[in-house]
DNA sequence: GGATAACCGAGACGGTACGTCCTGTCTTCGA
DNA sequence: TCGAAGACAGGACGTACCGTCTCGGTTATCC
């Protein structure tokens, strides 16, 4: 019997992703993480709230976790860098900064949920590996301005005080805890002193 | 047994808990968690491994946060308080060990889980609220020792450098890092150098 | 690591199946293919109706042909067979009744919807065919009645005068017809007179 | 809405319906049917197959049924009609030959999953109906000849004899039943006395 | 010979159903 | 009388198809 599987006649491309499809489902996502928090979070959920099929959320996202993901990148914080001059200044800012934004808006919740989900998944958890070397070279950004400025010793790494202040800034995310202004500047105070001070 | 002259058609009063039963399953639970991560965490695993019915798991604990709480504590590193005399070698030495044994045996597995599931579930989270403060007063005593020792400014803060040096840990815990002898001593002499400077 | 795999201490036996979930459960099928017919009929619609969960169902059914066969053999028609001292009006009694049967209560529908499957379902198509058998075994049982009274041609095979009657009926229900008392007697008169005819 | 003044722009015609696409799309159908049975034919099967998109098979066809019937007609069996001057030999010729051509081309396979889909669909479902009355009148031609032999009685109706034989075909088809030498003669012997028989 | 409309393939879309796994509650029975 | 075994309702998982739609690209006419 022959087979009838022809020679493509015609080189096509087919229909386009839909922007719309994209947007509802991601916004569907976010206001379910907003709303319910990660318990609530289901592909099955975000699907309803967004009307949209779950095939087509599988055809773009390959799963829970990279769907979080894209989730939270969509309206992760996009901190300002302050430049005060002063480096205990920046950090407190900075740090005071994302923990407001954290506490106030939806972001806080959804990056709890990626951090939760990095557990169980491996994407995920390279994905974020990923994203806390990017901060940490971020912040290193704000001691390399103070250590030009000659505000900090000269073997100071700035990699180890951006890790310290991330590190600060997730636990407080992890546990729930929103530290006061004195509590705040106390951390970072000691961050700032830390790299500052001259070889023992 | 009854000795009166009138038995009861049955005097027992049937089983008790069996300790062998929540020993199996806290043993099912932790071995799991090692095994497959939180991922492959769930009460009917549990039940299955420990052979055990899913319901004997619940009458002795809410759910899976209360279980996986408690399969931590079980065997939650017992980290031996190190004094050299040197602020940043104890510190050093302390959280070396905490990683070390976090990835070389179930508890840094365990420990993750439950982070994880403290994003999920109210209950878990202050749980690891209330172990956050009690790990951070342990470390607390460290450096008050160093500063009875006169080696830390007077106007530092034991608590807060307590609340940096577990900050680290954790967040190298749930991205999955395991800094090299070099990058730990780093941060931690950052942090220790932080602790000795005087008012700025 | 020691496992945790304790040897089964009791023998028990844990819950029965539930008498009621069952029942509900083969009711709302039946009642799925009356008023939808086989179109409608999907496990989920099925649980939905029942308010069973799927994995109820299948647990106790492989899948959609068992669960059809299940509930053809709950409500199949139980047709008396008649004995008025004439094969060809036991033939017509017989089969008229059946047809009215099919066409009057929700077996007809059923039974079509078992033979479309079977035409899926190896399984389904191995029970219609030894269903088959069975009913041919039964009919047969008029036509050896009516050969001991001596109304038979002795080289008649009950059997596949059994045949014939079962493929006309099954053949008027799946092309969807339901015949005339003169054309259903016609046929059947035919077949009686081809069992009684003498060797040509 | 719009003014009579301007007429249609244009009575455009464009591109004809491919038959090369139709010829493949059939091709695959029946390949398919073969291959896979009913269970594995799906409109999408049948456009991955013949490399055409589904929308062009929705263009042509109503639905599964449609298409099923039209690979079905395509390549139905065109059983000659026997002429041995005994109607015993006509009808047994005739079934043996068209239950052979079912067996060993596509054909049988593909009847079956007609019949099946008359089950779901009423359009297929009135299409068998056609289908059957104009088998049955097909065969009527073969007792018609007989009767003109004066083989047959002459209040024996050729349609009903046709009904038998047909309904004898098909069902030993929809129960996967290959009927050997003895078998089938045994049966047709049963019909065709039954017709010759005079009135009781 | 250029415009144009219907065709084509490819494939995304909102949906429904599949069959599996887990949750937390319940029932049964054995010790 | 408690614990094991396991059934239960429920719901999410990730996959396959359904039938419709929107793309570009092609082709055959018509002006």
């Amino acid at each position: 019997m022959s087979s009838s599987q022809r020679k493509p006649a015609r080189r096509s491309t087919g229909a386009r992703r839909s922007a719309e499809a994209e947007e509802a489902i991601l916004q569907a996502a976010g206001e379910i993480l907003q709303e319910a928090g990660y318990a609530g979070f289901s592909i099955e959920a975000v699907a309803r709230r967004a009307k949209a099929g779950k095939p087509t959320i599988y055809r773009w996202w390959r799963g829970k976790a990279d769907l979080l993901l894209d989730a939270y990148h969509r309206q992760k914080p996009e901190i300002p860098v302050p430049d005060t001059g002063n480096l205990e200044e920046d950090l407190t800012v900075f740090v005071g900064t994302l923990l407001e934004h954290w506490r106030t808006t939806p972001s806080g919740n959804i990056f709890r949920s990626v951090l939760a989900e990095a557990q169980n998944d491996e994407a995920a958890a390279e994905a974020v590996r990923d994203y806390a070397l990017d901060r940490r070279d971020h912040i290193a950004g704000i001691v390399k301005r103070a250590r030009d400025r000659g505000e900090v010793a000269s073997d100071t790494d700035p990699h180890a005080v951006a890790e310290l202040v991330i590190s600060f800034a997730w636990t407080q995310l992890i546990t729930h805890r929103w530290p006061g202004e004195a509590e705040l500047r106390a951390i970072l105070r000691l961050i700032a002193r830390g790299a500052k001070a001259e070889r023992a």
